[in-house]
DNA sequence: GTAGGCATGTACCGATGATATCGGCATGTT
DNA sequence: AACATGCCGATATCATCGGTACATGCCTAC
């Protein structure tokens, strides 16, 4: 076994100093000369392990990432009850994270847009997770897609405008009403799928009883294909998912 | 008149192509150097007109603040006919602003939390004025600080979950969404989504959600085809108009 | 005409991100 | 057992960055 993190591995002696850098002096105190000094190692070490200080960031990034799932798991342990309380949890715990370790999250946060991250994938898979279930549960009033970016976005602008804001004008009421703006943008008043059954069928027989006449979106043609369709999804008895 | 802004005076010519540089090249090209050259310049002026990089960037930021406003004021230049309705339209147009030059918007972002910031200031200072019109005539369901952070947040958070988002998936109605949203937060009118969505979008997201890999009931294409109009379906419902 | 600011221009400093190059050490082969 | 190979660590170095000291010049004041 080459490279493995065994707890003192380079790689995790240099991303761990690259974090207590971080935190302690803000992003310019983690450079590349002061990382590798901390963790005893030569610059070149750096670009060799990680090819670039970008490698290292996302490198950081995924330790956070990791570190924060830890956290999340010991909070989350007790029970998932019911997926919208899960989603309330899970946003509360990824605004907690960024509230308490602003550059880690600042960082986590940068990794995203452009290319690849393999970090921040991760965060989004575990966030695109919740979503789906929370519409498995017929609990989405809007697009999956949109309901994640609108998670994102009010755990984003609620921390960012946290740490923006003078400690002294800082009101704890701001993360609780934004949390539950964001559970009312995204979620329905009631289930719109009933809880006690699972998977396709419930849901195929939902959407054919709410299917109008004539939606804009489908013609006619397809609309009476995809009522057949959901005939027979209705009928073939719902598999339940793990 | 020692330093005024007359059009070609050197704060003015060393801001624009600061500005230029930032918005081509994003933050890393941005340095004193370039843009001394950009400029027409030395290096050492740039210290010597804004004292170090920051007053430089300050100064940037001061000049995004100027050019928001004179937007704003071409915007909203028709009449702000009721105080909520300016709100969301004050708020369309920072968003607008945030999506449309993301580095100026940052770096106006940026210079916020710890010291003076004049350039922030008078950024939050109309944000604060608008919030004061809106509780002058009892809108408001929040106190005033709470209010306007609630309003910095989502515009935050929106704007940079904008630009984290490759393209492709980038969806409008997620600001709208989101400024109704934080309508609702703010003001104390009726639930401003306008109702509570029924018909079949809502089932739609629940059955596609739920769809397994493979249902016995349905071919491959026939689920490849499903699942391409279940999400027209979804997408069809819950953008509130114009 | 001369002396004194004051802005400009040159040269420079330390630090940064990044790389080339060298030496050692383990491994694997013959 | 001797040798070759490839990987890991260390030193030295490069170009560039933000920032500054110093000298030069010009305009003004006496």
């Amino acid at each position: 076994m080459p490279t493995r993190d065994t707890t003192d591995s380079p790689r995790r002696r240099i991303v761990e100093a690259a974090v207590e850098l971080l935190e302690s002096g803000g992003p310019d105190a983690m450079s590349t000369r002061a990382v590798a000094a901390a963790a005893g190692m030569q610059p070149p070490a750096i670009y060799r392990l990680f090819g670039d200080k970008d490698g290292l960031l996302e490198a950081v990034a995924e330790h956070g990432y990791a570190q924060f799932l830890e956290s999340k798991r010991a909070r989350l342990n007790p029970a998932p009850e019911d997926p919208v309380e899960e989603l309330r949890r899970g946003w509360d715990t990824v605004v907690e994270f960024g509230v308490s370790r602003p550059e880690l999250f600042a960082v986590m946060s940068r990794a995203t847009g452009s290319e690849a991250g393999a970090a921040h994938r991760a965060g989004l898979e575990i966030l695109h997770g919740r979503v789906r279930r929370l519409a498995a549960a017929g609990w989405l009033r809007v697009d999956e897609e949109l309901a994640a970016q609108i998670i994102q976005a009010t755990g984003l602008g609620v921390v960012a405008t946290w740490h923006a804001t003078p400690a002294e004008r800082r009101d704890p009421a701001l993360l609780t009403v934004l949390r539950e703006s964001m559970v009312a943008a995204v979620t329905r008043a009631e289930p719109a799928v009933p809880a006690a059954e699972s998977g396709p069928a419930p849901a195929a027989r939902a959407l054919r009883a709410a299917l109008p006449d004539d939606s804009g979106a489908l013609s006619d043609a397809e609309q009476h294909l995809l009522a057949e369709w959901l005939t027979r999804l209705a009928g073939s008895g719902g598999t339940p998912p793990a």
